[in-house]
DNA sequence: AACAATATTGACAGCGCTGTCATAATTATT
DNA sequence: AATAATTATGACAGCGCTGTCAATATTGTT
């Protein structure tokens, strides 16, 4: 039924071994043996068994890419991104929730990756700043990459691994000059979630750009949020429960950008009229709201093909292991219509 | 390093085979030896190798799911709610994007099931009434659950396979006739993907219920669509460029939905107040816009989910081969912000 | 023309597990 | 108490591939 490589190798007149040779690219194959193996190949339709070639080389050409249930979104995007690279290379992805990840214990955590059989892992925030993940990875000497862990995310040691990412402090700010810029002096701010670094990062820069125009934060208007539509919307109601409105809302991700929009919605605050708000990530439902989010964007697709393509190709150029590298990725400040000068 | 098979067979004082018979749930071991093998495998961490099982059984521990490039927000339902069941069962799912699946030649097609090294497929709409891509997945034996094919899809023969799906006919019936009941009478449509079966069930019972009440169609405001946010604002465009406009429109799904919503935005035409706007799926996006779409819910989770277990459930209990079996499943009219009486 | 260097090929073992089948221990039946 | 039926265990081969290493063919060098 299903061909194998012993019958290539038959109809092609040679041993497996030298099949096997084509079929992997190596060197010293003679031309006009290699295009009978391809040949004999293509008629009998024949693909290699990954799970025998997985037992063969400890390679199983599968990636993993992990994520914590929050903004939908942007997990897709880093996921199309991935999966593009993936097919390409002949690479499968495996998507795997892990949910609640903050209460995970080191042994929760060990048993998940040791039943993972992947050749490498991608990482999104929050779980890509989440040391008991970073360490089980590092332990069982997993490739990984973490997408969106911040500059402060100490480097890995003793196993190849990456961070990825944009620079959200200066992101933040970029996203607070402008409201400013436009007039705006009352600004809210919604937090992201308080453990994801990139939430702190943000913040970070929001109060200092705040600062640098001699602007005071009003408490009233700094809400916690976790990065959720759901909590974007408690935020809102907050905030607009206070005497005073202010005339600019910074949700620090999209998702809660379009809770507050839809709280706005929901009191009759016309939006961008009554109300600017900037979001952050760029991410679909940026694009879908009516009026369209003001954000920053993030290249969430290219970081996860990106993510991808690291993690091939260290399969292949012999890995230096020990080695870990940053690549940062530049974020551009996008206007939509969601925010108005005053 | 890893342990194996072996270590945990010499540590229990068991043959390899006993210690492979309690990890596999063979009955015949006696209850003293196996707590005696567990013991042991949890003392050395171990845990099988997927590959070398695979060799041995030509089983996977993997499923796949396939999508053509539409509706993120409906695809993400679906994958969370497989994902949520491969866990628990020990399995892993592989998400593989298939784009522009109308236009791949039987032999594409063959050439991703031939290297996709799984034990069972969830297609999801469009590619469920895909005949090359069913044909495909037949002649290779790889069973397959189509999920959102309509009930015409004729059965799968030879192979293991199942169809999930609701009513589209009567769902849109269902939602046509509600927005006939609130008062309107000039009800616009776009419509769905050409290829999709679903996408014509839809607008023929829109079309069958528009008729029992005596109602006109308008060509003008009946326009194709192709499941995508941008066709949605295309379509929208379109509509409001006729002299009249209709009181209501009805998407074939929520990101047209959502396209529609944004252009009337753009053009200051006010949900619900000048124009109701209906849409199909109830998927993450119907929530988060403003105002919150009335639409169709399709457990797509829940489908999902089911399509895993069927899946996983047919790994195990001998697989009556030439099985195919259709479920349905109750869809719901929900109606929110952006459908009003006139 | 004889030899060295290099390019090309194949035989064979073994990756870590499970299926088959034989054997040993236990329990049921007369 | 002897025999049959059942349960519990293990030895061993082999799943389909690739790594190692040895054998052979080709080319280059004096």
């Amino acid at each position: 039924m299903k061909a194998r490589i012993h019958d290539v190798a038959e109809r092609a007149g040679v041993s497996m071994k030298t099949v096997s040779r084509v079929l992997n690219r190596e060197p010293n194959v003679a031309e006009t043996t290699r295009e009978r193996v391809l040949e004999a190949a293509r008629e009998l339709r024949y693909s290699p068994s990954l799970a025998a070639r997985g037992l063969a080389t400890s390679k199983n050409f599968l990636l993993a890419l992990l994520y914590d249930n929050v903004s939908p979104s942007y997990i897709l995007k880093v996921q199309q991104g991935a999966t593009n690279i993936c097919q390409e290379a002949g690479y499968h992805l495996i998507v795997h929730p892990l949910r609640g990840s903050l209460e995970l214990s080191d042994d929760d955590v060990m048993a998940v990756f040791e039943r993972l059989p992947v050749d490498g892992v991608i990482l999104t925030s929050p779980l890509s700043d989440n040391p008991i993940i970073l360490g089980a990875l590092e332990k069982l000497g997993i490739r990984h990459i973490a997408i969106g862990a911040s500059v402060e995310a100490k480097p890995a040691s003793g196993v190849q691994s990456a961070v990825l990412g944009i620079d959200n402090f200066n992101a933040a700010r970029d996203m607070t000059r402008f409201l400013i810029k436009s007039g705006h002096r009352d600004i809210g701010f919604i937090k992201g979630d308080k453990n994801h670094l990139s939430a702190k990062l943000r913040y970070d820069g929001f109060k200092a750009e705040m600062g640098a125009h001699g602007l005071a934060l009003n408490k009233n208007w700094i809400v916690q949020g976790n990065y959720t539509f759901t909590s974007g919307e408690v935020a809102a109601r907050d905030v607009f429960s206070r005497p005073a409105r202010p005339s600019a809302i910074f949700a620090s991700n999209d998702d809660m950008a379009a809770g507050v929009m839809a709280i706005a919605g929901h009191m009759g605050i016309s939006v961008p009229d009554d109300l600017s708000i900037g979001g952050f990530d760029d991410t679909n439902t940026a694009r879908i709201l009516w009026p369209r989010l003001s954000t920053i964007r993030q290249p969430a697709r290219e970081m996860g093909g990106r993510a991808a393509s690291v993690l091939i190709d260290s399969d292949f150029n012999s890995v230096r292991s020990d080695e870990s590298e940053r690549i940062f990725y530049e974020h551009q400040l996008v206007i939509r219509e969601s925010t108005k000068a005053v």
